[in-house]
DNA sequence: CTAGCCATGTAAACGGTTACATGATTGG
DNA sequence: CCAATCATGTAACCGTTTACATGGCTAG
């Protein structure tokens, strides 16, 4: 997840990993939560897949202090878009699968339909799975335990009506409020 | 996470590690997925902990097939009945919150209802801290950019707003449907 | 007899957190 | 001058996944 999150960061313009940080406390910080010691070693790792590239700012002579700017290669920024367009599909968690939506300004009009019409077919086949459990759990409603089991298969039900209703308002471009 | 789910499945029978992982999937399975790679060791782990005990099934002369029983101690019981007390709180997953809730028949109704209510307060905290993101966002509301970060703020409102409409049904033990 | 489930495990890697360590710059 | 923020990093550890390895039991 956070290596892409940077390369979306650093997708048009270089930062330090300092600003990185903010930058995703800031915004996609709901979703995901980044530390320094994992995003200053995932900037080198990147770094030497050549997805980054590293200027120093004291090549720039901008002042004595060392700051470290990054920015993505092209090879990076076909990565990036190869994640982006690549499906977002059930098990993985809602944190990755809206993480994505985060950037989806980055793609065209014609690319996000697709990706929303895929993701609204994952949704509904989840659905599918979660009501089969449901009907599972109701066949044997007799203890307590089993009544906070199918709470918790309920509990699925209802997140996945709630993000059908989120995801056909975003898709729209619909007002949020 | 995974602890506390072997703790509360042995707290009153024993199990083998493969029953276990199928109890997991058949039930808490919707919010926590778990793997033989993770969960030989930690029973070797809660064993040398002193939390669970380990019976070699060859030693009660079953069958020729070796076949290893856990069950919980003392100890463990009251390591897992503290977890299940400690308050439920965010900014710890959905997932990690809600797997408590699969363990709660085994509270007493007073537990049980004083979890709800300091989680029902945490819920609303955070609902508070969202509408002022939600605000932050709607200062700067341009760029398409904007737009999608402002589905995900949104998003974890409706979240917010679905987590409090079923902590209100379970919570009674209502029938859920 | 063989496919599928029962049953136990290990090793390497992954992705991340937490705590630590250092020091420059800026604003009140 | 001092506190807050800017800025970069390392080391130890944690929980987990994935792939591998082995083999017994059971029903068709």
């Amino acid at each position: 997840m956070l290596e892409h999150i940077v390369l979306g960061i650093l997708y048009d313009q270089p930062h330090t990993g300092y600003e990185i940080k903010k930058e995703i406390d800031e915004t996609i910080g709901i979703m995901y939560r980044a530390s320094f010691g994992s995003l200053y070693p995932m900037l080198k790792k990147l770094c030497s897949k050549g997805l980054i590239t590293e200027t120093d700012s004291s090549d720039t002579a901008e002042s004595g202090r060392i700051k470290k700017y990054y920015q993505s290669t092209e090879k990076g920024k076909t990565y990036f878009h190869t994640w982006l367009t690549a499906p977002m599909e059930f098990p993985d968690s809602i944190e990755n699968q809206l993480g994505k939506v985060y950037f989806f300004s980055m793609l065209t009009p014609p690319e996000r339909t697709e990706q929303f019409a895929g993701y609204e077919k994952s949704i509904s086949q989840f659905r599918t799975k979660l009501e089969e459990m449901h009907e599972a759990c109701m066949a044997k409603p007799d203890s307590e335990h089993d009544y906070y089991h199918g709470a918790l298969v309920y509990y699925g039900q209802t997140l996945i009506d709630n993000l059908t209703r989120w995801c056909a308002l975003v898709k729209k471009q619909k007002e949020l409020k």
